[in-house]
DNA sequence: TGACAATAGGTGTTGTAACACTTATCATCC
DNA sequence: GGATGATAAGTGTTACAACACCTATTGTCA
């Protein structure tokens, strides 16, 4: 017998829905995934969101990118990107320099600091995303990824 | 064609693997429905945390639970039960009383408020699931249950 | 039975998230 | 070409999360 979400939480009830089953394994799952994550980050001294911005800017053009641009790129909301790219600048992981075409804007891009960061942790990350999903298999990989896809486009 | 995380998130590369999408498109996904979740509870004045341990009170015995059961049945890692209790007790949503036997104990116990609160928000809560997860089936809803417990029990 | 480990709860402090508000610069259009 | 709205960035403030540390009570075992 699986171990089931309900044993895990210790609750007595079964759940409302399908759909209720499914948000608080969602919830369950992902956090736990992060938890683990966040604590194989923490040895180089970085967040998750910082992570990903290390990340995004790692495809971006050489000056960089705007903050709003980078916020829309992120993983999930962080409507206070302008102090979490000042971390990142104290840290010297990134740098930043406002443009003299349009003054409005900000150009934040990856510090040689922030790149090696980087290239450094890349291992552990694949290490760590491996060791998660071991024994899945792509085809039910692929499924997952497919089915979040659609609840992504579905809850508009 | 489907709008894929890449997409969403503008990244041009291809994702490193299989497992790397997965694990961020449940970041993603959960992010989305966590913010949509809590942004619904708002209108009642509770937070995501708070909800859930009024959800865990509630099919709790009538004296109660002490503060780490809570904190072991929570949904994701909460390091700081008491104060997030201390906030619901000043909030009216939950007593505490100190038990007799082992003065050890502190437990915490659903007030009516706390019960109104929780059936006030009961049908939205359905809504909310059903609309999040609208179209997507029951079999596809169970495959997503099942993935999601085989992820949480290899990740350990 | 008295020392000592284990358990339950709370506190102090720091950093971060969230939200509303403000400032600077640019585009538009009469 | 100057008023006005739009866009980009930053700031002030509050609440919350995270971590390490502390206190009180109980169990246990020599």
């Amino acid at each position: 017998m699986n171990e089931t979400l309900r044993d895990e939480i210790r609750q007595k009830r079964p759940f409302d829905s399908l759909e209720q089953e499914a948000f608080l394994g969602l919830v369950r799952t992902t956090g736990l995934l992060t938890d683990q994550f966040e604590r194989m980050l923490k040895a180089y001294g970085v967040t998750f969101p910082q992570y990903n911005v290390l990340r995004i800017l790692r495809g971006a053009p050489r000056e960089g990118l705007c903050r709003n641009e980078i916020r829309d790129r992120m993983l999930t909301r962080m409507p206070d990107m302008t102090r979490l790219l000042d971390r990142m600048e104290g840290a010297g992981l990134v740098s930043r320099s406002r443009d003299d075409e349009d003054r409005r804007l900000v150009r934040t891009y990856l510090t040689d600091e922030g790149r090696r960061l980087l290239d450094q942790v890349a291992d552990k990350v694949a290490d760590e995303h491996r060791a998660r999903f071991r024994g899945l298999g792509d085809e039910r990989l692929r499924a997952l990824i497919e089915v979040l896809t659609e609840i992504r486009r579905e809850s508009v």
